[in-house]
DNA sequence: TATTTTACCTGAGGGC
DNA sequence: TGCCCTCAGGTAAAAT
């Protein structure tokens, strides 16, 4: 499932191909990939053609293409990606045969690469395209990674930065957390308070920092606080440089190949499992109608008094 | 207001 | 071989 390194993957693939490419052709093959677009595929296809890509940005997992109207304009919208669960972009040739599952094609032709296809393809259709416009950024700083520009999609405005942003704001976080009377796992996927991060990486940081998922958020120290955070990090960062958690064929970078951090999980997926810092097995329980994985020897249960 | 639950959706894989 | 069931889970709307 795509989270913050797995989307990051597909920004980097994706940078190179489209800054400054051109919008030639649209195709919406199914129209339930636009749920996040305001109007309706003739809307998207006949908006997006003829458009200059300015670049590929991402805040957390919510991925975006600034537009240009020509060559010499500044960028005031942007094409939204988000791959929710199932989701791929795929660069192709422009010859190639339908990807299993796609649901929108777009055309570019890059100054120096020449023509390619962006295939949008999305088993579950939880994943959505859109066109947004930029507003700017509250703290004036620049809108996600891979941009410098001080903008966000107006839909993006809600989803804070993400650990891995130069401006994420530490305090903030530590604040947020203190006011949270929920679980610490809960938190940490509300993607208001801090970004990026979904069910495999938080109980992966969760293990990390022997922390029970249970624990109430307001009721963790400032150094469990910070722990936590610099192992978010860490994992975030490892994930990425081994190209993503793939399980199977639902997450692929943009050329279809899959990831290796699925063999680093410590935690997620491995119920029953030893725990590979005590050898105790791995649990898995209920949470929010998924699961949580954690050893409950290094993540002790709270106490409550 | 803050927090929790639900709807959305399809295919892989297991049991029989 | 095929049918039925369970599971995967991010987001935003709805419910509490």
């Amino acid at each position: 499932m795509p989270e913050l390194p797995e989307v990051e993957v597909v920004r980097l693939g994706l940078e190179p191909a489209v800054t400054s490419a051109t919008v030639t052709a649209v195709h919406v093959g199914d129209e339930r990939a636009l749920t996040r677009h305001a109007f309706g595929g003739a809307e998207f296809e006949r908006a997006l053609t003829g458009r200059v890509l300015a670049g590929a940005a991402r805040r957390g997992k919510f991925l975006w293409l600034p537009l240009r109207r020509d060559r010499a304009d500044a960028a005031d919208e942007a094409l939204i990606a988000h791959l929710a669960m199932s989701g791929q972009l795929l660069l192709r040739h422009p010859s190639a045969p339908p990807e299993r599952h796609e649901r929108v094609r777009i055309s570019i032709e890059h100054p120096e690469h020449g023509e390619l296809a962006v295939v949008f393809a999305d088993q579950r259709t939880f994943g959505s395209l859109a066109i947004d416009p930029l507003v700017p950024t509250p703290d004036g700083a620049a809108g996600g990674l891979g941009t410098a520009e001080p903008t966000v999609p107006s839909q993006v405005t809600h989803i804070a930065r993400d650990p891995l942003d130069p401006a994420f704001d530490d305090r903030r976080f530590r604040a947020l957390l203190a006011a949270k009377s929920s679980g610490i796992k809960r938190v940490l996927l509300d993607q208001t308070v801090l970004s990026g991060v979904g069910n495999i990486y938080a109980d992966e940081a969760l293990w990390a920092a022997r922390i029970h998922p249970e624990t109430p958020a307001r009721s963790l120290s400032t150094r469990a606080v910070n722990r936590l955070l610099a192992e978010i990090r860490a994992v975030l960062l490892k994930a990425l440089a081994e190209g993503g958690t793939s399980f199977d064929a639902q997450y692929v970078n943009v050329n279809g190949q899959a990831g290796y951090f699925a063999h680093s999980l410590n935690a997620y997926g491995r119920t029953g499992q030893p725990c590979p810092r005590c050898g105790r097995p791995i649990v898995r329980v209920e949470f929010m109608n998924r699961s949580s994985h954690f050893c409950p020897h290094c993540q002790r249960v709270p106490r409550s008094h």
